[in-house]
RNA sequence: GCGGGCGUAGCUCAGUGGUAGAGCAUCAGCCUUCCAAGCUGAGGGUCGCCGGUUCGAAUCCGGUCGCCCGCUCCA
């Protein structure tokens, strides 16, 4: 336990307010959490920061948001219905689990390795078959029949029955008989497929465009783990970017940079980042990539870029029976759009900036400081303001000071405590900046602001903070270097 | 599900049979002209839960619940 790696940044997220455990009083069920009055203020600004480099920047990139409860046909047609499942079978000697499909598709590559074509198409169609019917006790057959052990210890299997596990949560829309079972979307994405063309018109996009999306997801996952890492509840900030077809490769690249670019402009260093092509892909994707961070644990994803071709809407079309399609004007030829999408976890961001932001500084004479040093942009408080003294007059200007401030950012007033123990709050929940009111500001209007960073501090009048503020907290300057 | 670890104050943890503790944090007050300072005081825990052994259980035994790590998967 003490080895856990993300032990130092849980407690630190507990303590000061960032993410509480969900329904704690009553025993905290697994995977699901809370964003407390800093973590909130934190993830919001995030979204901010996503949102206003996604949509407001690109003039071909509009917003949606759309609902969480949709037409159940919509994960049919997605093939979530059919292919969002785990089916999973337990060695009993060795205690490992597997995936059914796993399994075969090994022995079905190995088989063609061999040469052995017939073979492993056969196995292919039993596999086929086993998935379509979802069949479990087939499933289970098909182990056995084809003498499929575990690769790990070949001479010591034994399988439990297959099992199988929806990660999609169900729920009902409508009462009594009339009610049909629905879903709660497992990804935002297909919201913005299905409003494809209502956007497309209204927003009078053309060719190549993007709709971005921010809301929660839902997954039931069977073993769900690592903090904010994997939840069950969680928030994804997605775009999807329509292309002509042909032109997936060039986009893919294109996103990829400028996703990047989006991490290492908020501080996150490029050696913490990597790009890791998939293995496998999913059943919609012609070519993707993870942006993995480099947490505590090692390299985790925190965001995926894919190239879904024309999948999605293909299958909308098919399954709605309506046109999804755009007449390319250039071209003089109607088209289903391909796709590159870009979908971050939200809250894999916010651990991934936390983490980086968290710091323990060793000061001389063995003291030290936590620090959480988030980008300005983000902190969840932008400037704390402080009498140096809790008497004459000095809290009467600082309360002056901060009633002038607090219109335009989120502010803090704190009187209490010594004036180096109030810094070192602020430094833990990443307060870049704090204006103290000394008994020079009664003579002369002039107040010292610090830096969180580097500690110094710098002493101007009143009159130039707002401004001075500004450059210091100036979205464009951030914004410029995402594009 | 299997294996391992762990449940004591907001956080980190000590306490292995005899009246629940420490540090930090929180709150109130005093004092203070700038980096977790000092002083005084306060609040906060059915020791995860149930049962058993015992004169007596946080501690021993049984059960149960929950969390964390690994195996799998993904945002």
């Amino acid at each position: 336990m003490a080895k856990d790696p993300l032990k130092p940044l849980i407690s630190h997220a507990k303590e000061y307010g960032f993410v509480f455990p969900s329904s704690e009083i009553y025993g905290s069920p697994g995977a699901l959490y809370d964003y407390g009055p800093y973590g909130v203020e934190l993830k919001n600004n995030i979204k901010t920061y996503w949102w206003k480099a996604m949509v407001q920047v690109h003039e071909n990139i509009v917003g949606l948001d759309s609902s969480i409860l949709m037409h159940p046909r919509v994960w049919k047609a997605s093939g979530h219905v059919d292919a969002f499942f785990d089916f999973f079978v337990d060695n009993k000697v060795t205690g490992k689990r597997y995936r059914f499909d796993h399994l075969v598709e090994e022995r079905i590559a190995k088989l063609e390795k061999k040469g052995k074509k017939e073979e492993a198409e056969s196995l292919r169609q039993q596999l086929e078959k086993a998935l379509s019917e979802q069949n479990t006790e087939y499933m289970y057959e098909v182990l056995i029949k084809n003498d499929i052990r575990d690769p790990e210890s070949p001479d010591k299997t034994e399988w439990t029955p297959v099992r199988h596990f929806r990660l999609m949560f169900e729920t009902n829309l409508g009462a009594g008989e009339d009610a049909i079972t629905a879903y709660l979307r497992p990804e935002t994405a297909q919201g913005i497929f299905v409003n494809f063309l209502n956007v497309q018109k209204t927003a009078r996009q053309k060719i190549p465009f993007g709709i971005a999306q921010i809301g929660k997801a839902f997954r039931n996952e069977l073993i769900a783990r690592q903090f904010v890492m994997r939840m069950r509840e969680f928030e994804q900030m997605e775009m999807q970017f329509f292309i002509r077809p042909g032109e997936d490769e060039h986009w893919f690249e294109i996103w990829k940079e400028k996703r990047l670019k989006w991490y290492k402009a908020i501080g996150i260093p490029e050696e913490k980042l990597r790009i890791k092509p998939h293995d496998h892909l999913a059943h919609y994707a012609k070519a993707a990539v993870d942006i993995e961070y480099k947490f505590p644990m090692g390299f985790k994803e925190i965001e995926g870029i894919h190239a879904r071709t024309n999948f999605d809407l293909s299958r909308h079309q098919e399954f709605s029976g309506k046109k999804l399609q755009y007449f390319d004007s250039d071209l003089q030829e109607s088209y289903v759009p391909h796709v590159v999408e870009t979908s971050a976890g939200l809250d894999r961001v916010f651990l991934a900036i936390f983490s980086e932001a968290l710091t323990i500084e060793q000061l001389g004479g063995g003291k030290q400081r936590t620090v959480l040093k988030l980008h300005p942009i983000l902190a969840p408080i932008k400037v704390a303001v402080f009498p140096l003294v809790k008497k004459d007059g000095l809290p009467e200007k600082a309360r002056e000071i901060f009633n002038q401030l607090r219109f335009k950012y989120m502010c803090f007033y704190e009187e209490k405590d010594s004036i180096g123990r109030r810094y070192r709050r602020h430094d833990a929940i990443g307060t870049p900046f704090c204006i103290t009111i000394d008994y020079q500001t009664l003579e002369d209007n002039s107040v010292t602001l610090r830096d969180r960073d580097t500690m110094q501090q710098e002493r101007i009048h009143i009159h130039e903070l707002e401004q001075r503020l500004d450059e210091l907290l100036d979205w464009k300057t951030l914004l410029q270097k995402v594009v």
